[in-house]
DNA sequence: ATTACATTTCGCCAAATAACGAAATGAGAA
DNA sequence: TTCTCATTTCGTTATTTGGCGAAATGTAAT
């Protein structure tokens, strides 16, 4: 139950929604993500973390950044199946087309490094 | 955008994912599922509003009683996925089997009316 | 080693949520 | 009509949540 509940929580949140659609396009860094959705580094990396603990997004280390990104071959039955449903969700959605549009451009390096 | 969290944040509750493995058995109404669940009418009548605002239940009128079912046959796309997602998690779940037991069981003649 | 900087954790605040009991509503029965 | 009673709405309270900035953490470069 607690695993089901958790799952949905995760993506009861409009910038988590934003996060994963983002993610899609593909894998990002906290700055990076912070830029588009204009919140606190802070508030991100939380957003972060329930995603991950929902295990709808996987992370890993390159050097001081953490890369995010869907966790699409899982064994998890109700992230399985809930992923492609945000997939396909939202093509239209103003917002989240800008924000691709911004995760396209976007770059790293310029953006948090000097 | 709001459709979508509205449906992820119904589906974020345990008693409200609880409600709707219950009216998989049979439609019931309020007081049938204030027994089982141990709260207050208040509260059930307010989880049912969520749960039929964001399209996963409708209700009908039989007398003194409301009637809550799946509402199984809609348009509603996320509704529409999402429903049998609910239907085949939890068949192992304690709760649930309980509540299922307890739905059997019930008869709101008894108890509700005197 | 020291500095720089991306990320996370912590502490705080405002808003949303789930719970209750009491009062309001509405429909059937007397 | 008047009473009964299932349900909903309202007001309150405790908890959770989403947001921020500041401080802590960890890694790469100087």
């Amino acid at each position: 139950m607690r695993l089901l509940t958790k799952a949905f929580k995760a993506l009861s949140d409009s910038n988590r929604i934003r996060i994963l659609k983002m993610l899609e396009i593909r894998p990002l860094c906290v700055c990076e993500i912070t830029e588009v959705l204009g919140l606190a580094a802070s508030t991100v990396s939380k957003h972060l973390s329930i995603l991950r603990d929902a295990e709808f997004i996987l992370d890993n280390k390159e050097g001081k950044w953490v890369n995010y990104y869907l966790n699409d071959k899982n064994d998890n039955t109700i992230t399985e199946y809930l992923l492609p449903l945000i997939k396909s969700s939202l093509p239209d959605e103003e917002t989240i087309k800008q924000d691709i549009q911004k995760v396209k451009t976007v770059d790293r390096t310029t953006l948090c490094g000097v």
